[in-house]
RNA sequence: GGAGAGGUUCCAGAGUGGCUAAAUGGGGCAGACUGUAAAUCUGCUGGCUCCGCCUACGGUGGUUCGAAUCCACCCCUCUCCA
């Protein structure tokens, strides 16, 4: 590929390209010197399980892979011990070594279903945070200012709105910056939150005379609820690993705006024409395409034809999970089989289902709570979405 | 170290002795409608052996017939000063 194909197909979707001209410059230089560039993204190892907003810069990473650069793929093991201070305040509990390589096989799984695992190297940041000294890390804290740091977006807010800022948190884009310097990052990407990190990278390889890295940021995902980033402690996301049919029902649920946003930042379909089509289709086949990037052409389609029979024909889906359970003196209290059943939390919710009209037994909706099941075989329906096939004995 | 403000249910945030399982908003769930687990409207939203009982307003003790509300001590957060 040469030089403009390349630009066209990396700078595609990003949000900032920083200094402008520099990546054009970053692939000149590789050309001229025959080598691949260095490609870091660094990742939180708290959270092992992948969701959408993560495959936005994955598929940006995977896009440098096809250029034929060399992705590194840094697990922030060290900086995790820290707590990333970008936008949440809650403190994170350490990690231990045990639960972080555990974490990061789990990773590799994930990634390289995006990633050309051939050309990623993984590395972890405690190889070299680990051995530094209190005289190392003073001297990187040497190379910032505290007025630079409180530029900084959310430390500003969080400062204006009084509330905590541990010191160690100035640290994280420190370090997260010499991570650049130990790996020789040509090119670092990051979301739209880690800018301010990444231009810290920038900032410790001038200091320690090395060349400086490109920056290159994504966009944030929005989450499910249309509003916030995508991220798991907002139970906004759809995961990468979870079953065909739950993202296939995510994305339905998303509102049509919020389509669009998904349609530009996780595919390369043309948005014009997507407009010109049916939402509830064009819903449809964006849910297909993502269900079949994860678990394949098959199982986008069957998950299309599961979500079609049981929503808009109101079939019963076929794999209802079963469960037995035994009846008291010869019966079994609706309540209680709702709520042993996993079909509700507890019993006062079961019985606010039914009296909300939310609960049948075999398609007949059930009006009285203190409905009794004698032995038999029953399925039981709560909402639209849960079912379960009971057997009492 | 000194002075002040504050810690309430999933979250935000009212409440300042009984009418409080605690206003309101958000979120979540359900129902109706439908083009979808869109949008919109409506309802519900601590637990249980559910017309009754139990647990809950930072923690521990106390005052009181009765406390989220008053008192004491403790823990935590923020602001200003040093």
């Amino acid at each position: 590929m040469n030089i403009e194909q390349q630009m066209q197909l990396l700078s595609r979707g990003t949000l900032e390209i920083l200094p402008a001209g520099s990546l054009e410059e970053k692939l000149k230089l590789a050309e001229k010197e025959g080598r691949p560039l260095r490609i870091k993204a660094g990742f939180d190892p708290t959270a092992p399980d992948l969701h959408l907003g993560h495959t936005v810069l994955l598929e940006k990473l995977r896009q440098f892979q096809q250029c034929g650069h060399q992705v590194v793929f840094l697990i922030g093991d060290f900086t995790g011990m820290i707590g990333d201070p970008t936008g949440k305040s809650a403190t994170r509990p350490p990690l231990t070594q045990e639960e972080v390589l555990e974490n990061a096989e789990t990773y590799k799984q994930q990634v390289f279903k995006v990633l050309d695992e051939s050309k990623t190297e993984v590395r972890f940041n405690s190889e070299w945070l680990g051995k530094m000294s209190a005289a190392d890390l003073i001297q990187i804290a040497g190379k910032a200012t505290v007025a630079r740091m409180l530029e900084r977006d959310d430390f500003e807010k969080r400062y204006k709105g009084g509330q905590a800022i541990a010191i160690h948190e100035f640290l994280y884009p420190l370090v997260q910056g010499y991570d650049s310097v130990a790996l020789d990052a040509d090119v670092e990407l990051g979301g739209n939150d880690q800018k301010f990190n990444l231009l810290m990278g920038r900032q410790l390889q001038q200091a320690y005379a090395k060349p400086t890295q490109v920056i290159l940021t994504m966009p944030l995902l929005e989450g499910l609820d249309g509003v916030n980033k995508m991220s798991k402690s907002l139970n906004n996301y759809i995961s990468i690993q979870e079953p065909a049919k739950e993202q296939f029902g995510k994305i339905m649920s998303a509102s049509d705006d919020l389509m669009m946003r998904y349609y530009e930042l996780l595919t390369d379909v043309d948005l014009d024409e997507i407009k010109t089509m049916h939402p509830m289709e064009a819903k449809k086949q964006l849910a297909s395409l993502i269900v079949s990037r994860f678990h394949g052409e098959e199982a986008g389609k069957a998950a299309r034809a599961g979500f079609e029979n049981q929503f808009a024909k109101k079939e019963i889906p076929d794999d209802i999970p079963e469960q037995t359970m035994p009846a008291e003196n010869g019966k079994l209290w609706i309540v209680k089989a709702l709520s042993q059943g996993g079909l509700t939390a507890s019993n006062g919710e079961a019985m606010r289902m039914i009296k909300q009209g939310a609960v049948s037994i075999d398609g007949e909706k059930v009006t009285d709570k203190d409905t009794q099941l004698e032995a038999g075989s029953y399925l039981l329906k709560v909402g639209k979405r849960k079912f379960l096939q009971l057997m009492v004995s």
